[in-house]
DNA sequence: GGCAGACTGTGGCCCACGTCACAAGCTGCC
DNA sequence: GGCAGCTTGTGACGTGGGCCACAGTCTGCC
């Protein structure tokens, strides 16, 4: 069961059983399946995800239309947590890329918590922080690298995160279509189709499906510089 | 006096004038001149800035040297307040683009503050999510946006942030150089200014060294999205 | 007042990547 | 099992904008 990696995630880790039990039970599990909605950009943002197993993606779609992925979510990671510093409307779609479970829990639950346990709320600071820095690293890679840069850089990204070894690589099951992951790195599918042909016979990978075994990390790595 | 300016941040505007003396005199003041350095990547970020007067970038300086600005601050902004919820080196580079006064803070002294009145941190991280979003805004310029259109996406918001009414316009004195609006926009210096020459000559804006005047908002904003 | 160094203004060349257009697999549902 | 609709693979073409190379203007310093 995912119930073990909700109760460690950093939210939560440092509370006692007691204290954890008293806010586990206002939290509400769901599940969902590849392409259905966690919530809609502009609907009310009052709750917040924990992710306990499966795959989340966070995008915003621009008035015409076009869609770009702000981040990728996996087991542990917490979802919808910007509308807790700053009320308000939504401002990103968050999709389920797999069978996902999940729990909820309203803001103002939370809030009760971090009243009596002040430096919990250090850890929602730090991974927002820490979000921040992703994002200006993003940045400057849409100024400074080519589509191939950074496809290699997401994908030793998603390894990192959701790699595990197998068939002399790293397998990584990012349970994205090569579409979504153009709009994760800003760039259309064709070009991104092509970077993963040209790494495939270059051997540093292997394609299969919604997800890739890196094979030669080193040289993606300097391809993503 | 920017006395004034300080004392009304959100930082500290809820506190009373008890509470503001208390800290105002554990801050320092510096006075730096255009090109000067307030603080540089890489070195440790214990203060926390508020500043008085004046305009400052905040840039980062990829490997190979290449440079890109990630925000532009005026009077009554906070400065380096990000490596106070998550404690480091500081990740960015702060310099004056004019003459700018500004008061620092230790970390140490701002989180007692924050001790006794946790509502205050409300403030801060507000900011933070505010300053998320507008990073995320950003990105999607980078990835839908035109060169021309980022650049009058980016004068018409600092028209509205530092603009004031002059000329039959909206007269905004950036303090920047072309090659340094270039880096904010996250584009060579010769396509900015072939841009700004293009709206120039259509009327829409009439350049004047570090400042212009908007002269038709209303294209300009249609030529931005 | 004159020289050096920064900044702005513009044209030419070229390539990465977007757009378009199809072909070919794969998946699943009636 | 076969048709419909996703998804992947790849080639042709056009262009926005980076890079280079100057010329012209502005600023401040000796």
């Amino acid at each position: 069961m995912d119930e073990a990696v909700i109760r460690s995630s950093p939210l939560f880790a440092e509370l006692n059983d007691a204290g954890y039990l008293a806010i586990r039970e206002r939290m509400t599990e769901h599940t969902f399946r590849r392409g259905e909605e966690i919530f809609h950009e502009g609907s009310p943002g009052d709750k917040l995800f924990v992710l306990g197993a499966g795959k989340v993606k966070l995008g915003h779609t621009a008035p015409d239309g076009r869609e770009h992925l702000l981040a990728i979510l996996g087991p542990g990671e917490i979802l919808g947590e910007v509308s807790l510093y700053d009320p308000g409307p939504r401002t990103a779609t968050a999709t389920a890329l797999a069978k996902t479970a999940l729990v909820s829990l309203q803001h103002a639950d939370l809030l009760r918590v971090l009243d009596a346990r002040p430096e919990i709320s250090q850890h929602l600071l730090r991974s927002l922080a820490q979000r921040l820095r992703r994002t200006n690293a993003a940045m400057a890679d849409l100024i400074f690298s080519d589509v191939p840069g950074r496809v290699a850089k997401t994908l030793l990204d998603l390894g990192q995160r959701f790699g595990q070894p197998a068939d002399g690589g790293l397998r990584v099951t990012h349970d994205l279509t090569q579409e979504e992951l153009a709009q994760l790195v800003g760039a259309t599918r064709e070009t991104v189709n092509k970077s993963l042909a040209e790494f495939s016979n270059r051997g540093w990978l292997q394609l299969d499906g919604r997800s890739v075994v890196l094979l030669d990390i080193e040289r993606l790595r300097r391809r993503g510089r």
